[in-house]
DNA sequence: TTAAAAAATGAACTATGATTCACTTCTTGG
DNA sequence: CCAAGAAGTGAATCATAGTTCATTTTTTAA
């Protein structure tokens, strides 16, 4: 054999890669994942169908990919907003702050990764995603109950039902009305009762 | 022309009808939308396919219509349980319990009608019935609110709060495992304290 | 320059269900 | 019993993507 991949090559295939999922979360940014084809994002991408092929396996890993990347920003976001410094209370309204305005931010991405009917692939790193929330969330109330800041309750209950709380409240058919920089203000208070803070 | 439908003629059609969406609902409550095919619906009733046809102009017809079928029974329900005498407190936690009881019975038709991905014409449907059960909900919020039973909030804003939290804790990806009648409690008194009830 | 190997291409193929329609069977009133 | 109009049938067709693969182009190192 004649042929080996050199450097340059490597790179080249790995910015490609890049290029694609780049260009698949445009796509899905703009008009969730029912616009995430193969054709589109050849087109987009400027490479032929087959192409896509080399660098994903199958529409499935392509689109599962795009969805964990995203996520994984997301996640770190409203982590790294739960982590502040302060009592439990402060950090839970941080916490979601940082995701009703990210949320607020790029609607259409948003509910794209929350809410829009996906592939089963997709929506089973959906699960895992709910889940992480969740957990980021449970956490922060078990530190609130330690410290007596919040009720005695059920954390992973409450974990679940402040995650379907702000998906429903942003992402659901009234979130998109009442749309206002007030109503995050609400929303906070709204799951600091929730979690029994602030008596 | 020497043909006419007769009464006997016209309950018979009526009732293949009945039959159609009793069958399309039973299918939809073993596997969710995604088992109810023209295929499998008319195997189901022991027609043609092509007969479903002559009773329902497509499929988004048939699903929409089995989904609002259902969906009106559901709000019922939760509607009855809500408006039962007593003290706004009361009543959302009967309509909280009527919730979770019915979601307990029929996880997967629950699933269904809720959280499973469908077809667009059956998720457009689906945004009334939330917005049904969120006007339910808020009714029942401003009267805790003018009884001074709540604290003072966005209704319209804790409803679709509530109906999220509703959903994802029972449905969602921990909902399964720590399902219990204990749960149905806890998540009585997590509402309550989100609507700022119980001082 | 060249032969081997990889990468790129896109038209053809597949898979899954919805939908149609030419044909058969049934129902009705005369 | 008959003719006309409905109702019933299910194989064929359509629609929409995803996936493949024979062919072409590019890259490499001798």
């Amino acid at each position: 054999m004649v042929y080996r991949e050199t450097p340059p090559i490597a790179k080249r295939k790995a910015e490609l890669r890049e290029r694609l999922l780049k260009s698949a979360e445009s796509l899905v940014r703009m008009g969730g994942f029912k616009a995430l084809t193969i054709q589109a994002l050849a087109t987009d991408a400027e490479l032929s169908v087959g192409s896509v092929y080399r660098y994903f396996k199958n529409k499935d890993e392509l689109a599962t990919q795009v969805f964990s990347h995203a996520t994984r920003r997301e996640i770190r976001a409203v982590g790294e907003a739960l982590a502040t410094d302060g009592r439990a209370t402060e950090q839970l309204a941080a916490g979601v702050r940082c995701f009703a305005e990210r949320a607020f931010m790029a609607p259409q991405f948003a509910w794209a990764l929350i809410a829009e009917p996906v592939e089963p692939a997709v929506d089973e790193a959906r699960l895992q995603y709910r889940r992480d929330y969740t957990a980021l969330f449970q956490q922060v109330i078990e530190r609130g109950i330690s410290a007596g800041e919040f009720c005695r309750q059920s954390a992973p209950l409450t974990a679940s039902a402040l995650v379907g709380a702000l998906a429903e409240s942003l992402l659901g058919p009234l979130g998109e009305a009442e749309r206002s920089s007030d109503m995050i203000d609400e929303l906070c208070l709204l799951c600091l009762r929730t979690v029994g803070a602030g008596n």
